[in-house]
DNA sequence: AGTTTTAATGTAATCGATTACATAAAGAGA
DNA sequence: TCTCTTTATGTAATCGATTACATTAAAACT
């Protein structure tokens, strides 16, 4: 049906490899002899088979996200989307495709490999990291190619992760201009990276600044901040500023806050869609840059460049929720 | 580095060719060597190569959906990602490969068939149907697989698409079982598919039972709600019942008609995860379930097995803003 | 002019599978 | 026992590119 490269050599009346040569700019092929050849090329519209390329050069210009299943909460979010987005900014730009695949969590290394072994894909983007995670300790021993989002205490491997500390850094400092002196951060699960880092900006903010803050250990969902909030409460709240981990927390706080009329400034952190709605100041971690950046080291990882682990910088988005609270000592 | 199925022979002491059919099952291979084959192989772990497979079978087991860049909205709503879901369970449980990719909406046809011509993919699905599609009467002259998200009235291809006459028409239902009596519905653009057939739904149900429906025409979106409803509250507001053609009108409306004082049940439409945050009632198209069809019949398709279109039915999700009334009339 | 170098192109092997065709061995039928 | 099937397996072509190596012609050098 469609021409293949032999079609093309003869209606140019050159041979195969000549119009591979072409194809690839790279030989000497005399300016005469490569007009000839494009000339044909562009009259039948000729593009080479990307699968018999790939056979030959051992690489198929096609990277890979394994979202893992676990509970059914994947690929939910608007985080994977926007992720996502970012990501093929960068592929389509370059021509190079993404294959979106899932995954049960369990026997996940051997799905890995079997994928490696396919040959389908030059190299991978991980989400979801965790501590010891063993999909990097596969994935460096047998030497694929792969970046990572997020990092942990290990960083054997290349990464692109958000700036925590400088995230909940300007959380902070935002209550602090607002005037707050005592402020309450509810933290994410202890013992993860991300809370690690989270909590290290909020110190280093509460050690600069004129602000005091006290941390609770929350799990980043509403059930366990409400709970929080009720012991706090028993022994009397007299916080004048809150900083969540999570937008999730941060809505749930000031639900909960308003049945008992106190509404003091409030920050979230990762802008959910709903954050938007409701008007709650939050820290906005460019994920569409992250997924843009991991697929730009990916790719030259792949082509055997020197790849460094970037840090990507969040930024703050002042909403009502402590935009109302300005008023009190502005203008 | 990795085994081929030439290793694989070898070590079996058989040809390629035997190696070949017992990876495929399927010729008369005796009982013994498939066995000692067998063992080889999974004392290698091996495993074809996928290209080199899909080479000589013409076939990749990669299917494709290319989202149309369009203002930069693409992929940023939950649809996108629930849709994928679904698309992604039936693939993964058959093992074959999804390629997720964007595309500016020029040249959007060219675009398609370079992704034909390099031979990666074996069918599309087709996202945000148009009236009169160039990429349907592309794809259709090229008989290269596809299967399209909803329809138009053409129809000369397979589609899966949301019931959204029976979506609408529960609505409407849902107000009359609350005793509504006059109902508005603000519609989205007059002259798409999907306006007419909820409307359809609506001016069914409204023939069918007790309620009389007043049709507005809306855009989908906030600005326009709220401006059909301040032209209505200029000429006086008598209607106990609404329904909106998404859940983003609904949202508005409800917003808009509540600093008037005016509370009257409301229904939405799509089941957008605000809506859960909000309590607004609203019809969800089991999104999950098209994708999964939409990949079910492609693959069917690429078989060359026979596939027909499919209608997949929407749930009506019932919650505050219309459960609320129901207090007023039952208990 | 004769030899060497350089540039341009062609021939054929290769990537790793599948499969049409060939062949050998075993079983069936006479 | 001899021929004819049938069954199991092997040989080699093929998919459509890339590329090492060979070859030829032209340019450069002595």
């Amino acid at each position: 049906m469609s021409l293949k490269i032999k079609d093309i050599a003869e209606k140019a009346n050159v041979s195969v490899a000549t119009v591979s040569r072409v194809l690839n700019g790279s030989d000497k092929v005399s300016q005469e002899t490569r007009e000839k050849v494009m000339e044909v090329i562009e009259k039948y519209n000729y593009q080479p088979d990307k699968i018999a390329t790939s056979l030959r050069r051992k690489k198929t210009g096609i990277y890979g996200i394994i979202f893992s299943v676990k509970g059914g909460k994947v690929l939910e979010d608007t985080y994977s989307t926007k992720f996502l987005k970012g990501v093929l900014n960068y592929l389509s730009k370059k021509g190079l495709k993404l294959i979106v695949d899932i995954h049960e969590s369990s026997d996940i290394v051997e799905y890995y490999d079997s994928v490696i072994q396919s040959k389908i894909i030059d190299g991978f983007i991980l989400l979801d990291l965790r501590k010891n995670d063993e999909r990097i300790k596969f994935l460096n021993q047998k030497k694929f190619p792969f970046v990572v989002i997020g990092r942990n205490d290990e960083n054997d491997f290349v990464y692109v992760d958000s700036d925590n500390v400088s995230g909940a850094y300007m959380a902070i400092k935002h209550l602090e201009e607002l005037r707050c002196k005592r402020v309450l951060y509810i933290s994410g699960n202890e013992g993860i990276p991300v809370s690690e880092q989270r909590l290290r900006g909020v110190e280093s903010a509460s050690n600069d600044l004129n602000v005091s803050v006290d941390v609770v250990y929350g799990d980043f969902d509403e059930e366990k901040t409400v709970e929080i909030l009720k012991s706090i409460l028993k022994k009397g709240f007299d916080y004048d500023g809150i900083f969540c981990a999570s937008d999730t927390m941060a809505y749930a706080a000031i639900k909960f806050l308003k049945r008992f009329g106190i509404e003091v400034p409030i920050i979230g952190y990762d802008n959910i869609p709903l954050s938007e709605v409701v008007g709650l100041t939050t820290v906005d971690q460019n994920i569409i840059k992250i997924g843009y950046s991991a697929a730009q080291a990916l790719d030259k990882m792949v082509n055997g460049e020197e790849v460094v682990s970037l840090v990507v910088p969040s930024k703050l988005v002042k909403r009502q929720s402590t935009l109302n609270f300005s008023k009190r000592y502005f203008k």
